[in-house]
DNA sequence: TTTTTAGTTCGGACAGATCCGAACTAAGTG
DNA sequence: CACTTAGTTCGGATCTGTCCGAACTAAAAA
């Protein structure tokens, strides 16, 4: 008895550190980010969203807001049972490779301003004649270097696990 | 001449762009964003602060104050000309190794809490003896590897940066 | 049919971020 | 000493994000 409420205190504190680094982390909002939290532990059963509600201590319609606001970046998604008219709210599975994905989107983006910037720059030089106004290129090369390289990585990383993910789902049928 | 302003023109749109996006990716607000793309393309020779208000059309004192932060998290630091008032405002050159190191840090923070999930859920079962209370573990395997994973390619890049920009530092000396 | 359950949507309160102008400092110039 | 240059600091206006309660819907239960 006693065990069981010492549980909960101590999913309570958890929930509280992983909210609190997600929201930095994922730029999500408080109660998102705690929500997410609370999801990654109980991810295999659900949560309903009265258990939410209670467990988070918000009220239904920041709870409400919030995960559907988690459920249009895919991060969240929920199952219903027959006969039962509660939805069960879980992670995506998937989310961890969608988030890697979104770095990967980003990190693209980054390469090509990246790159849009070095040839600005030569074409700047073309232009202005001047050494002295010249931009020099030297820094560049390392930064882009470590772009590409970061998105190559990525792209095997995300390989990897997707391919790893499509047999472990396929277990988990 | 006409060449002159159309690559203001450019660079103001470039700086926009760029600026926009790193007030997603690194959760810099507006100016301090537009600061930081301006100084990547004028890196070398390096920004006045009035250059920097003109070409921003923001006020003194937000560029002020922007730029003190920027300075704090080390993205930004100036230099000074003997015999001349002005501050010369560059980006740091170890800027983007102190951006792997935060992931890192962020990357190595996840992988704790994401352990300290695991070990809450294998003591929740200890005592919760109800097999269909029973939390699951078979997603965590992949997610804890993930992070794993990340951790060491990221570890192996700011090492291989870290020793190419110690040579590369050396050269420009 | 009324009530309960399981949420959703809307309007607004509140907090914090962002930016500005005005007044300031601190150092050099005339 | 008065004035210019190169910024900094402070108070406040404005905008944005976050959350709540109240009123709503839609389906099942009584």
């Amino acid at each position: 008895m006693k065990n069981l409420q010492e549980l909960e205190e101590r999913k309570k504190l958890l929930v509280e550190r992983y909210g609190l680094f997600m929201e930095k982390q994922e730029k999500l909002a408080p109660i998102a980010a705690r929500i997410f939290a609370t999801l990654l532990i109980n991810k295999e059963t659900g949560s309903t969203f009265d258990e939410l509600v209670h467990f988070l201590g918000a009220s239904k319609s920041t709870v409400s807001t919030n995960l559907k606001s988690l459920q249009k970046v895919e991060i969240v998604h929920f199952f219903t049972k027959p006969g039962d008219r509660k939805k069960y709210f879980t992670l995506n599975p998937i989310g961890f490779l969608t988030r890697i994905e979104e770095n990967l989107k980003m990190y693209k983006t980054e390469h090509e301003l990246a790159t849009e910037v070095i040839n600005f720059k030569k074409e700047a030089n073309e232009i202005v004649k001047k050494p002295e106004d010249e931009f020099e290129l030297l820094h560049e090369t390392p930064y882009v270097d470590y772009l590409a390289n970061t998105i190559t990585i990525l792209e095997q990383l995300r390989d990897g696990i997707k391919s790893k993910c499509s047999t472990f789902l396929k277990l988990n049928k």
